[in-house]
DNA sequence: AGTAAAAATGAACATCATTTAATAAAACAT
DNA sequence: ATGTTTTATTAAATGATGTTCATTTTTACT
């Protein structure tokens, strides 16, 4: 096969991937470059342009693989947790400490937009919806959720997750920055369960109380 | 003054900016360059740095300005409603239809880290404070949420619309994305407040009703 | 008019992603 | 074993980027 015969094309794609998730992870996304990945590997830049298409692809290569290791993250979060609402915030304590843990790879999944006419996101929503399910399947088995919101709530809940990550994870090397986040997500998750909870027959005792107000359709 | 005389040097700053923006306007963040931005104006690209430290501090200036029309689109949003609750509900409408209007100029906050030893996010903490404070100043107002969450509760709603932007909004080039994105902030809204509403006396309720366990502090 | 300061330029440098012609090694055929 | 084709690999070339700097041009002042 190859020159040196020493490595399969498949072999090189991985290597080449590993090398460019440890610059990532090492020194930022600003940090790669076909260069420096090709002689981590101890090959030209060439060479990778004979395994990717372009640079793009590996970078989604690379994103598929976290989103990989993120969905098995969230399992194994799952794994001590019974009732739903438990599992729901496990769900949001396992997003959380990933992206905490790989800041620079979790960015890099929703901040790199390819050029190319490739449907950008599109790519990951079979990734995406296998993250989504997890959740919908938690909201399904809560009674008080009604089953025509689960779709909605699921987009909601995640989103809040995702805001909660943007906005603290990743700006200073913080080890408290993931307990502030942590603590953020258990208190948006608790007080929206507890309303979607509440909600559907709540809005009369709302008003009793004087202030609530109906959230316009 | 200049060579031809014509514009002092805070007007060059001030065209640099405004071509610079309507270049991320129209062909997003990776079209901008600092030898497109200088003939976008009638100079050279020499002349971009003797009014910019670096292309970092241009894309700073641009976010700041961001900022202030985003909080000036906030406080027009505010001015047809009353009660709290429709002013949060006010703030999240208005928080999306920016991010949907100028979907570029809004990512570049979040996703331009300087590389430079310059304290990367800091430099907006002012602007977002005051953006944070709008905010606070409703749930203030609300009875239902406690003086002593004030702070946290307002980090909560402010990351539950980041991340409903960031999911929903520059994905596709849609019209429907940003009635979208208006319907799960609504949607995060309302649940949220009508968690926040109950939170303090429900434990209790909650566990009759037999699936809602308390957030694990 | 002559000089110093300021403003503006354009060329140079280093780096980047990407392409391509040339080369080396292996696999296969005869 | 030898010649041919296929494949893997390289090194150089291309064009664009951010940034710097010596040089030129214009203005302001003496």
């Amino acid at each position: 096969m190859g020159r040196r015969g020493e490595h399969s094309k498949s072999e090189i794609e991985c290597m080449a991937l590993e090398a460019a998730e440890a610059i990532i992870e090492g020194e930022g996304f600003d940090a790669l470059s076909a260069r420096k990945v090709a002689s981590a590997i101890g090959y030209t830049v060439g060479s990778l342009y004979f395994v990717f298409r372009n640079l793009d692809e590996l970078i989604q290569r690379i994103n598929g693989r976290t989103l990989d290791q993120l969905y098995a993250g969230l399992i194994e979060a799952l794994s001590d947790c019974r009732h739903p609402q438990q599992c729901i915030y496990a769900l949001g304590g396992g997003y959380l400490a990933f992206a905490a843990r790989h800041p620079h790879r979790w960015r890099m999944i929703f901040e790199q937009q390819p050029r190319d006419d490739n449907l950008s996101i599109e790519i990951y929503q079979e990734k995406m919806d296998r993250l989504y399910e997890l959740m919908e399947i938690q909201l399904k088995a809560l009674a008080a959720c009604p089953e025509e919101e689960v779709f909605i709530a699921t987009r909601a809940l995640w989103s809040g997750l995702q805001g909660v990550a943007s906005m603290t994870i990743g700006r200073k090397p913080d080890r408290e920055e993931e307990q502030w986040a942590q603590k953020l997500s258990r208190h948006l998750i608790g007080h929206y369960l507890a309303g979607l909870g509440t909600t559907q027959f709540n809005s009369r005792v709302n008003q009793s109380v004087g202030r609530l107000i109906d959230c316009p359709k």
